[in-house]
DNA sequence: CCGTATCCATTCCGATACTG
DNA sequence: CAGTATCGGAATGGATACGG
């Protein structure tokens, strides 16, 4: 199961990865920015189990990640993105594109995201690193948020 | 184990997580972007099983993204990123920073990335979608790299 | 110190059957 | 359709012992 409680409380990465760092989990929210929101939307495209895929469903509900929406007589509810959720989207983002450029052959296909706007292909984001800053170890600089 | 082949050839998120898609993975990553290097560095940080580290280690650099330093007669190696390892920076990067605005709570404190030059926190990596640009589904929009 | 090999407990997952 | 309940097999992870 996802959620497991690791003895480093005080890593912003494990934490995150306490609550996403699962393999179903994180193409679930991949699923969710590409508009899914049905169970059986999630379930054909995962080809995950019933079971699984309502676990999951409920842990990300329960940590805010998804929402649910239900739909007056319909029983069929719809799983949307929180804020929360949304704010994911730099991290789908970076595994993505880490793929892109990593994990494809020159002369393989594969999708990749259009702005809706300009039709542009997204750029790749780029974090300050690039121009040989280094980063200070972790442990050294603790601050209050 | 972490290699697992996916359904989901086409989606790079999906072979991302193929190669980095697991906890141990991760954590190992972020701790060699702090600097660690030797095997029993990696063990005390992490505080895992022997031989689950050396499986993954093993795993990260036949996927390319550890080398291994020999240091001459010394049996203990370095595990060292490679250009693509250090390519993971912005995923690392990203799940850091929603942690720090999502997962912890306002009086909890936590550590932060400082640059190096400036002795700046590092700023929030934010994608293009800041703007309301909204992504089309990647299945429509299948490219050549 | 850096692993490898083995063993055991636990967890995880998928298939199936069942309910509103 | 959207789940819940159960079950068996597979995989995983931790501990231990051992070797280079």
């Amino acid at each position: 199961m996802t959620p497991r409680t690791w003895t480093d409380r005080q890593c912003p990465v494990a934490r995150t990865l306490d609550l996403v760092g699962d393999r179903w989990v994180l193409l679930i929210i991949r699923d969710a920015f590409d508009g899914l929101t049905r169970f059986s939307e999630f379930q054909r495209s995962l080809g995950i189990a019933k079971n699984i895929l309502a676990d999951r469903l409920r842990l990300l509900v329960e940590n805010g990640i998804l929402r649910r929406v239900d739909t007056g007589a319909d029983s069929r509810a719809h799983y949307r993105l929180t804020p929360r959720g949304e704010d994911l989207f730099t991290v789908i983002v970076g595994l993505r594109q880490w793929g892109e450029r990593n994990a494809f052959e020159a002369d393989e296909e594969h999708s990749v995201l259009i702005l809706e706007q300009t039709g542009e292909p997204l750029p790749n984001i780029d974090p300050v690193r690039a121009d040989g800053g280094r980063i200070v170890a972790r442990d050294t600089h603790v601050q209050k948020v």
